[in-house]
DNA sequence: CATATTTCAGCTACACTGACATCG
DNA sequence: CCGATGTCAGTGCAGCTGAAATAT
């Protein structure tokens, strides 16, 4: 184990954050693509599921099965678009606020919990140093342009 | 999306790292795992499936698979340990170690286009950073204790 | 005709769980 | 009996592929 190899440091702690993240989703009955699709809705409003699957960078076949959680959950509303019959409108819920909110709780304990043994600087210098190797991926090739505004 | 959430920035660049090793591995016919068992084997030498499990983080059930793959492919022999007979004896072929080689070389050039982005102070930054979490997580829960010596 | 949207079925890699038989 | 070992079957999340039906 080359324990220097960048490579499998990130994917070490990713796994180890992902853990904690699952953990404390599923402690609430959730899974992350729930919170990250509540989010969505959130600050950028109701949308097709071809448009929130480009903003979320959910893959398609994977937002259906999202939706389907979400709406038996009644945190979002699947309305077919009139204007549009190909489309169906996702709009989250009273419920579903709540339910983010909730959801952006736990995961704020939860940052909190993994960066522990950094100080203000090192968690600045870390969100940093990876919010620069993902913008220089995205739009290279294979990262999902997140941010289609 | 919170572009600045620790854990999905992390997640996200793993991600990424994740498929350019998979793809690395998969031009070469191999998986992250193969990488993992070799390079151990040849840093710490011949032992039983439950103690490679402790030194490479991966887990027992997977161990089965990978060192099947890996025999099947004639990297590792598996011989059973007459001294105690639960156990089998994984030990490196001579063409497993140029395996070894072959896979290190081909992680090198993905650890570059990896961290492309970043200047030499840069990565040492991000994989001192990393280090420390994973080191402090280490010992506290879940995180398998690697370096078991 | 081509393109866009939704849905379904299935797949990979990695991490993990539970059960079982065997052996020390 | 307890504990360690190897094996098998299966689960889960995240990410991804391909095909089909429908609508623009």
């Amino acid at each position: 184990m080359d324990l220097t190899l960048p490579s499998w440091l990130l994917t070490q702690t990713a796994a180890h954050a992902g853990r904690l993240v699952a953990g404390g989703m599923a402690a609430a009955g959730a899974r992350g693509y729930h919170y990250r699709l509540l989010v969505t809705l959130v600050e950028s409003g109701p949308a097709s599921q071809a448009e929130l699957g480009r903003r979320t960078g959910i893959h398609l076949s994977d937002m259906v099965a999202t939706i389907n959680e979400l709406t038996t959950q009644g945190y979002v509303e699947r309305t077919p678009d009139p204007a549009d019959r190909r489309r169906n409108v996702i709009t989250i819920t009273p419920s579903g606020r709540e339910r983010m909110r909730e959801l952006a709780t736990r995961l704020a304990a939860i940052q909190e919990e993994l960066l522990a043994p950094l100080s203000d600087d090192e968690r600045a210098q870390l969100t940093g140093l990876l919010g620069k190797l993902l913008t220089h991926h995205r739009g290279q090739q294979g990262v999902p342009p997140l941010p289609t505004p």
